[in-house]
This record gives C-alpha cells, structure tokens and sequence, in this order.
DNA sequence: GTGCACACGGCAAC
DNA sequence: TCGGTTGCCGTGTGCAC
C-alpha cells in the first residue's frame, strides 16, 4: 500500500521493549490515517582526543555489554560505532551508541564511567525530536510513505483496532514529496466554555460552543422557552459534556482550537468529567488529554492537535501587535476588526430568561473568533512547523529561544555536529547569578521641537553583528589566537574567524528571509508573508538565545561581544553623519535620528550610501523615513533630555509616538487622549497655541466633574500573587478589594480603579482607591496634578510655558484678562 | 512635619 | 527554566533635619 501523507501528530509506544512511532495525519484524499514506525535510538560520548584504537575498542566492548532493568524492561545496548563528529566547532572522536529503548538512554549513559569520556550527550533530546531528526518524516510536510496495512492485527497488541483512524499503516519506507506542494486547509474546530464559577471545576459547565466550518453550535443543560436553532438542550451536565466529545469526534477535526483552553477550558472539562465519573476520551486512541507539565501545562490530545491560540500569540506574536493587553477581545479586535459581544457576566441563578439568550450568542461569539484567528494565523503556524522542524503541538505552545534551539537542533547534521546538552539545575542556577553585561548605546537628546529630519537605521542590528563578527558559543577561544577578533566586553575576549555553525545558519536565516520577502513583494500572499515573518522572528530572537540561561548554546560573551560592537558602530557612525555636516539629535541601539541642516533627502540617501561602502560583512544602514517635525523633551527630574521618549511626524502627517504616556497603558485614557491631542497639534502646526486652547479646555472640563468615569480608570497589571508584595501600590489595594468582593485574583490580572475623593486631602494614593464600580467623586487634584501635569508639563516646557500655573488657575485668570 | 534619596514596581524602547 | 539591557516615572518608605 502506498499513500501520500502529511504528518500532523506524533506520539510514542513501546512494545516488546522498543521504541515505535505512532504518527497522524491526513492522506492526500482526505483520510485520517496513522502510520507506525520503528526506530533505532543512539546517544555519544566523546573521548579524548589521546585515546589509542585498542582503548576505544575495549570500551565499545565494555559498553555493547551494558544492560538497565527499570520500569518493568530491560534495555540493552544493541550496537556501537566510532565515528569522527564535531562537538562545538572542533572534530572529535566519538561513539555512536544504539540502545533498544530511548526512554533509558539517561540510565545507561549514567553506567558509562570510563576516565577517557569527555562527554556524553544528545541523550537528553525529546524522543519525537530525535525521530524527525533521524528519520526527516518532517510536520506539514507531503511523503510518499509505503506500508502494511493493519487491520485487525495481533502485532502491537491490537493497536491499530483501537483507533479511531481511516487507515493504518505499518511503515515499511518513506520520501519527501518534492517540488510537489499539495495544498493541505486542516479542518478546524474551535470550542469555548462558560462555567458559573471561575476556578477550575468549582462550578458547572453551563455551556459549550463549538465552531468549525459550516458549524455553529452552543451545547447546554439550561432550559429556557425560547433559544435560538444553534442551541442544542441537554439533560445535564454529564449529557452535554459526553455530547461534546461526540461532536468532536463526529467532526473529525485535525485542530481543536481554543484561546486560553490549556489554562481554563479543557482542564475545567477534565475536572467536571472526573466530578460526573466520565471520561473525556477526545483521544483517537479513545485517551483523556494528557496535561504536560509546564508553567502552564499543556493540553495534549492524541489525533487530534490541541492548539491553545492564546499561546502562539503571547510567545510568538505579541511584540507585533498594538493590543494593549492579549486577550481575545483585544486580538479579535485587532486583526479581525470583531469584539466580543457585550456580556455582562453574572451568576446565572439571577439571569433572566431573555438574558440567556445573550449568554449562548456570547459564548458562541468565542468560538466564532477563535475560529476566524485560528484560520488567520495558520499560515504562521504552518510556517513556523516547516522551517522548525517541530510538530504543531510543540511549536504553537515553544518561546521563541525553544524555537531557535529546536532550529539548531534540527539543522546540525549538516555540520556534522553532536548536540551540546540541556543546563541542569545547579547550571542554571549559576547562569542566573551571573552579573549583567553591558547593553547598547542611547545618546541623549536636546529636548526641542525639531523640523526636517531623518532616521537612519541598522538592517537586523543583533542577527547581523552575530552573522558578521562570528559570535557563538563554538567560535569563543579560550586566548587570543592568530588572526582571532578581539573584543573589550570589560575584560578580553576572543573570537576565532573560522565560521561558525550558529552564525552560518543565521546567515542561511537571513538569506532566505530576503529572498522570501522579495518573492512576497513580487506576489502577496498570506502563505510568503508568514514564511518571511517567521524567518524574520527566528533572526531576531537568535541573539537574546545566545544571553539565555537555558540555551544549551548559551554563550554571555557572545551577547556582550554584541552589544560591544553594537556601541561602536553606532557611535562611529552618529560621528560621521554629524561630521557631513548633519546634526545627530537622538539615537537609541540601531537607530539614529539627525536634522538635515538644510541637505536635500537626494543627500542624505547619498551619505547612506557612503557609509554603507564602509560598512563590513553583512552589516547595512537603511533610510528608516523622513520626518517633518520631532519633539523630544526633558525628563521630569533634571533638566536633561529624556531617553525613549520622542513624536515625529513624517512627511505624509503620520504620527510616530514612542515611550510618552500616550503609549502606556498604565495612565488614564483622559491623560493619554490629552498627551496624544497635544503631540498632534503642535507637530501639525509646528507651535503650541492650539495645544494650549485643549489645555484649558480639558482641565475646565475636569473641574467641571464633566469627565467620564471610563477615561479615569487606571489600569496596572499584578504581576506576581498578592502576598508578595513588600510596597502596596495603588493597584494592590485596588486588587485586595477585588479578593474582598469575592472575585478570585492571579497574578498576571489587569487591575482597575480610579481615584476617588476623601475629607482627608492629604490621604496616600492608595487611601483614595476605588473599583470603578464604587460610587464616588473622582480626585479632581489628582487627575490634574498626578495626571495631566506629568503628561503634558515637559511637553510645554520646550516652549517656555508653565502649566502648573494654567492649572493653579494663575495664568488662566491672566490670560482671561488680556 | 518636610524634604530627600532610594527601593519597588510597571511598562515601554530597542 | 522557558530571550536580553536601558530607561522613565509614580508611589511608598525610611531617614535626616
């Protein structure tokens, strides 16, 4: 039998003592297959590079001899090899070692104590890695795969009739499907619960909504006379949860998505199955979701893959989008232009009949969101899955730096290279300790309003510094080597210049992030521009990699080699521009902001030019934009120039805000609305009449109380449990009368609340908090001298104007008066 | 009591 | 365990005076 066959889920058996693959995915005709794989695990060791052929034959003797009895089974040793491999850059003699059970690889490594073994390693590798590095039955990916079919079968003790699969196939060979790109649309299903009570399996599940193509439905056990036709009435809880599973296996989908289901909605099921005695069998294999241990533990599902998009994004995504928290409404909002629907949430004992209504449509909206993000973000999915080489549960719930790794991982073959091993516990506990390293260069500005300008930027500073000086872990020198590249990181360090296997595929990184890109521009279409993003992303993160404790490439030099050279460069070249007669004003890291002191744009791209002639390896300077007027300002404390802190507007009228509170989202809507009106005006008009007329007109307005409560709320994240707090800030109290009123508090909640009025005025901050539901005046002082003034006071201190006495009302009367 | 310096804490820039 | 450092600024806190 032969088949074409896109692989979507892997997972691993034993049987007789070895290791067997059991892999799902989709047939080019659209059926549910499984195939079953063996496979031959190995780990090295690596000797010292001293050792006579008699030695290493006695060892590979002593070690073909190695037997481990753990877990019922006994593991053996079944062939060595010697080979010659890489380990970090450098050719090294190693032994290949075949072992009939990876799942012991750590025990027998253990056994093996010879005084000649450098190192062992690569016995620490997921299992389902080592597989698709050995075997290149690569995720998302179309195989010519020929096999037996199973059908009814003794071997693997009945495996294949316990599956819920279409077909069964035992692996006999297998090849890529080249230059043939099928197109695979994986059949989605997105599902969202809503319980009554907010911890996990407190409360009843109310309600289930299940979207998928050309599906809508909402499952419940809540009687009312009038539901909608996509409500579907169960007994009970039981029933509808049983029903659920039902629909999900009738759907067949290749993807179950939910958005924060791995934290709430598939372990609130697993709780509320366990209290009704069922079981939650979404498995093909008919298996309950298996929660892998994590910070958050992941939810997986055999057959099916659990995407929890929720996830993907926070690690993934988040840094690209301007939703100001992630949650779904936010993104929804964001990228498809959709909200949630309004829905207040309230126990459902008091909801009435009609309210009920609100409530399906509300909990069926989730679904339909999750749904249309999910169809959003495939093609990044897919992407990420092809060029990392991980299967689609792993890579929608890795970081970035496990991304990166995994990268490496599966591309080390073409350097020959063994795999350097994961950090242990006392490793990482030493890396964490280690001192900070120097960061990069941030000039300080003049504060002035500034008109004609440019910004010049550094193309993919970290990646190409990395790509350009050689940085990584394989290519540091213990001393200073002939021809070696020097770098003062506060002490000497050394980089050899012989290429390095992590810069190189970095290059290769780069290199096809442009070519992608091109080929994007020349066709746009989803598909190109996540392939470029993703190659984009994997560039950017590959240097905070580097400087991560838990890399197994970890190497701090190298990241303080970067940022070394990174100070240089950018100052060499602040120096050459203000030397052509420009004038830096500002630059932080890879960018530098500079007036054109009467130059023509024509000039400036010629500078451009000039210094990129002298630029070395891949490094590049490119023209960022034009702008027609900046602002920056002084800090509130000194009378220096605020660092990270700017507004431009470019030659089209497009504002670029960058640190100001209007970006923050720990100010009141009021302050930022203010700030941002204020930036706006003064970089149109290029002066600050106008600016000064919203002044006046909104602190009028606050005095007049005629200020929404809405654009008062403050908003601040709790970011660690509540005890731990050694400072009660404001939004600790706000977050403690929250607990108080009975809603549960975690770390990580948005908090809100506003600043109310007290007989004392001279109470604390956090005397005057109240949740925005509490009634009250708001602070009119505070708002004006805690919020306005600190957003706008630096601003108009460029032009000489104190607003402290336009809110004291000094200059106001003057001005009244003239 | 007030003023100051500093720690804590959050969030942004890159 | 689950990228990094630099920087701003409010609020709280302890100390000097």
């Amino acid at each position: 039998m032969e088949i074409s066959f896109i692989p979507l889920d892997y997972d691993y058996f034993d049987w007789q003592g070895k290791n067997y693959l059991k892999i799902i995915g989709r047939s080019e005709d659209g059926k549910k297959v499984c195939i079953i794989d063996s496979f031959q695990p190995h780990f090295w060791i690596i000797l010292n590079e001293k050792i006579s052929e008699k030695r290493i034959q006695e060892i590979q003797k002593k070690i073909e001899e190695i037997k481990v009895f753990c877990s019922n089974r006994t593991t053996k040793v079944l062939k060595t090899q010697f080979c010659t491999k890489n380990f970090l850059g450098k050719p090294v003699k190693a032994i290949k070692i075949f072992i009939s059970n990876y799942k012991d690889a750590w025990a027998i490594a253990e056994k093996i104590d010879f005084k000649e073994v450098r190192a062992k390693r690569e016995y620490d590798l997921p299992l389902i890695t080592k597989y698709i590095i050995e075997k290149k039955l690569l995720p998302l990916s179309w195989n010519r795969v020929t096999g037996e079919i199973l059908n009814n079968s003794q071997e693997f003790d009945g495996l294949d009739s316990s599956l819920e699969v279409d077909l069964c196939l035992k692996v006999k060979k297998f090849q890529k499907l080249e230059n043939k790109e099928i197109l695979f649309n994986p059949k989605i299903l997105a599902f969202d619960i809503e319980a009554d009570e907010f911890d996990i399996g407190k409360g009843e599940i109310l309600m289930i909504s299940l979207v998928g193509k050309n599906f809508k439905k909402v499952l419940t056990w809540k009687k009312t006379r009038k539901k909608p036709e996509y409500v579907e009435v169960f007994e009970n809880e039981a029933e509808m949860i049983k029903a659920f599973v039902n629909y999900v296996k009738k759907l067949d989908p290749d993807i179950l998505t939910g958005y924060f289901s791995d934290g709430f909605d598939l372990p609130y099921l697993r709780a509320r199955a366990e209290k009704n005695k069922l079981r939650l069998n979404l498995g093909v294999d008919s298996r309950q979701p298996n929660f892998v241990r994590g910070k958050i533990s992941s939810a997986k599902i055999f057959g099916i893959v659990h995407v929890d998009l929720f996830r993907f994004i926070e690690s993934v995504y988040s840094q690209y989008l301007q939703s100001e928290t992630l949650s779904l409404n936010d993104v929804a909002w964001e990228l498809l232009g959709e909200k949630k629907h309004d829905f207040k949430l309230k126990n459902q004992k008091t909801l009435k009949e009609e309210e009920w209504k609100d409530y399906f449509e509300y909990n069926l909206q989730d679904s339909v969101l999750t749904y249309k993000l999910t169809e959003k973000f495939w093609p990044d999915m897919q992407e990420f899955c092809k060029i990392i080489q991980e299967p689609l549960f792993e890579i929608t719930r890795n970081s970035m730096s496990q991304l990166v790794e995994s990268y490496i991982l599966h591309n080390l073959e073409k350097y020959d290279e063994i795999a350097e091993k994961r950090p242990l516990h006392d490793e990482i506990a030493k890396r964490r300790s280690r001192p900070k390293y120097e960061g990069a260069f941030v000039l300080q500005p003049k504060a002035a309003l500034y008109e004609n300008l440019a910004i010049f930027d550094f193309t993919s500073y970290w990646p190409s510094i990395i790509v350009t000086f050689n940085l990584s872990k394989s290519t540091l020198l213990e001393k200073k080597e002939k021809d070696s590249l020097e770098v003062d990181i506060g002490k000497k360090v050394y980089f050899s210049k012989k290429p390095g296997f992590f810069p190189e595929m970095l290059r290769e990184i780069i290199k096809r992030r442009k070519k992608h890109k091109a080929e994007y521009r020349k066709n746009e279409n989803p598909i190109l521009k996540a392939r470029s993003n993703a190659y984009k992303l994997l560039a950017n993160a590959s240097y905070g990699y580097q400087g991560f404790f838990g890399a197994r490439y970890y190497c701090p030099e190298a990241s303080a080699a970067a940022t070394a050279i990174s100070r240089e460069f950018t100052k060499k070249t602040i120096d050459k521009i203000n030397e052509k007669g420009y004038s830096v004003i500002y630059s932080d890291t890879d960018s530098i902001a500079f007036k054109l002191n009467g130059h023509t744009k024509r000039e400036a791209l010629d500078l451009l030019k000039e210094i990129n002639s002298h630029l070395p390896g891949i490094m590049e300077l490119e023209l960022e934009d034009f702008y027609k007027r900046g602002i920056w300002v002084t800090k509130r404390t000194g009378e220096f120039g605020a660092k990270k802190k700017y507004a431009l507007i470019n030659d089209q009228g497009k504002l670029k805000i960058r640190g100001f509170e209007t970006v923050r989202r720990d100010w009141c809507n009021l302050a930022r609305n203010l700030q941002n009106q204020i930036l706006e005006s003064i970089l149109k008009e290029g002066n600050e009449k106008k600016a000064l007329k919203i002044v006046k007109e909104t602190i009028k307005k606050i005095k007049n109380r005629d200020v929404e409560k809405e654009d008062l709320i403050i908003r601040t994240q709790l970011k660690k449990p509540l005890a731990e707090y050694k400072a009660i800030t404001p939004h600790v109290i706000a977050a403690k009368k929250l607990k108080e009123s009975g809603i549960p508090i975690d770390a990580g909640m948005l908090i809100e609340y506003y600043i109310g009025e007290t007989k004392n005025k001279k109470a604390l901050v956090r005397e005057r908090v109240k949740l925005p539901d509490e009634k009250g005046n708001y602070d009119i002082n505070y708002y004006l001298k805690n919020q306005i003034l600190p957003a706008i006071e630096n601003i108009f201190e460029v032009f000489n104007i104190n607003v402290n006495e336009l809110i004291e009302g000094k200059k106001q009367m003057k001005l009244d008066v003239f």
